[in-house]
DNA sequence: AATTATATAAACAGACTTGTCTGAATATAT
DNA sequence: ATATATTCAGACAAGTCTGTTTATATAATT
């Protein structure tokens, strides 16, 4: 029966949002996406017109649904840059230390997929943009986000949370000594 | 012609290591690996029993040449610590920017391969212990090695030089700042 | 000299890969 | 009512993937 419905294409990227965080984007094939997200081959290359363009759409949707739950926590919290590292701690429970989606593909990719690489820059420039904005002082925002980063990469090598308490900490005591009020 | 000069795993891994780095694992198959080495499929599978099996070999490999090459860029050198970012900075020109390998490995493998996590977290504890080492101070040397390695990791994206030198410039002044003679 | 270790080529298995195409059906828009 | 957009199932192409097996050859060890 044809579901004429238009919820074909979210359908698409929801089931591949989900393949590619649990499995990896190259270990994840164009068969098993349109199974599990019960659609047709063609209806998937029809929305999409190859899986690197996928990939992109994926990317973007991630970059969305990432920030909106990252404002949303950070929404009540008094020092945002500090909880920035709480987020990061909820964040691995919930999806078992499946690290971050972008360095992933980082990783899956050569420079040579300029849009790829696009969207992961553009994701990554969001979130120093977003310290800079807390921090007032770019160097020491760009300090404490590769420490923001490292949390990420360190607790997914580690799997568990004691890198992020731990970098959490450091970069309290970094910007604390910044501030003029000391 | 056989050639029974037991050079053949060296040229399996010397191989291997090449096309990993410069393609990834899950990009680079067997019959890549076998064609380039021109040895045969049967010989790779009589020293390896699985590609997973060479990969493990492969970090091996890949953690003592890169803690050699590592150690006699700093032989000379006064503040280690630092100039581990201009060995950095080398070896992104000769890699046109490839990354770390254990890093890009970490996000092709999964967890479930205990082998291959090791490997990486070998490689990573060894280098944390390299920043002890110098730093003397644990926390400092947690912190240094962050900017280490997210000068990795940017450089990488941002495909050029100007993340490392910010991050140097960055750790030395973190250093300084904890010297007992200021 | 006999055994064992190492190497070869090449076929084979069985599954998987991305992407195209056909032919039809159903919606939506004009 | 007619044109256009969307969806379907499923076959097909042309190749890739890891790994096994066979049968043979050579080198090293005992």
């Amino acid at each position: 029966m044809v579901q004429h419905n238009q919820d074909v294409k979210d359908r698409i990227l929801i089931t591949a949002d989900r393949l590619f965080q649990e499995q990896g984007f190259n270990e994840t094939g164009i068969n098993q996406i349109i199974s599990e997200a019960n659609i047709a081959k063609a209806s998937l290359y029809y929305h999409f017109k190859s899986k690197e363009e996928l990939c992109v759409a994926y990317l973007q949707r991630r970059n969305e649904i990432w920030n909106k739950a990252f404002y949303e926590f950070l929404r009540n919290k008094n020092n945002k840059a500090l909880a920035a590292f709480d987020f990061l701690v909820e964040r691995n429970s919930m999806d078992n230390f499946r690290g971050c989606s972008f360095l992933n593909m980082l990783s899956e990719t050569s420079p040579e997929k300029k849009l790829v690489y696009d969207e992961i820059q553009n994701h990554k420039s969001g979130l120093l943009l977003f310290f800079e904005y807390e921090l007032k002082e770019k160097e020491l925002a760009y300090l404490i986000y590769s420490l923001f980063e490292n949390a990420i990469i360190e607790s997914k090598l580690q799997r568990n949370q004691e890198p992020v308490y731990r970098l959490k900490k450091l970069a309290e005591s970094l910007i604390q000594s910044k501030k003029p009020s000391n």
